[in-house]
DNA sequence: CGAACGATTAGCT
DNA sequence: GCTAATCGTTCGA
């Protein structure tokens, strides 16, 4: 149990599999219930209760009408908070990425919330899962990568925290750092 | 009850 | 670079 951010930072090159089909997390994004960018912000609702339960348990929630973006909650029961998954590198199942994605650019495939989760797979059923068992993996990376930061992509609110974090370098962002 | 908006993306100009 | 697509939630009347 740790803050969103130290989490967030800490998940850069982890290793996510959902069925055996992922790769390693090349950018994430903090978000915590005492500043209003947070969907926990407003406190507890039951669309957003995942956040504010135990850490390790996934939000899924559907962005725009349209897109599913994955979260992992990082607090203690009681405080919404949690770690937006926004990009990274496939290694793993990239065929079937390729065809749930319809797109063969490997570069682009989970480059981004909405379209990491259509590659994997990942949708409002697994909503509450836990990310360490069945049928998600996570492994965590032996040694800390070079990692860089910025201003969170998207929002509108609580724009001065720079609680988005990528691995320095990386091909597979959904966007450079600047 | 209805209008407005959003942790986005694809496709067109 | 700009905009449509699309829907659950919020907020004002």
């Amino acid at each position: 149990m740790e803050s969103a951010p130290v989490v967030a930072r800490q998940l850069i090159g982890a290793t996510l599999l959902l069925d055996g089909v992922g790769g390693v997390i090349v950018e994430t994004e903090a978000y915590d219930q005492s500043e209003p960018a947070s969907h926990s912000f407003i406190g507890p609702r039951q669309w957003n209760s995942v956040l504010f339960g135990p850490p390790g348990c996934v939000y899924v929630y559907l962005s725009y009408g349209i897109h599913w973006c994955l979260n992992i909650a990082c607090r203690e029961v009681g405080h919404g908070a949690g770690v937006l998954i926004r990009a990274l590198e496939p290694s793993k199942g990239i065929a079937e990425m390729i065809v749930r994605r319809n797109q063969t650019d490997v570069r682009r495939l989970c480059a981004g919330p909405g379209r990491l989760s259509q590659a994997l797979g990942v949708t409002g059923a697994l909503n509450g899962k836990r990310i360490d068992k069945r049928p998600f993996q996570l492994l965590v990376a032996k040694v800390q990568p070079k990692v860089v930061h910025g201003i969170r992509i998207g929002i509108s609110k609580a724009k001065e925290r720079q609680w988005r974090f990528g691995l320095q370098g990386s091909d597979f962002l959904s966007r450079p750092f600047v």
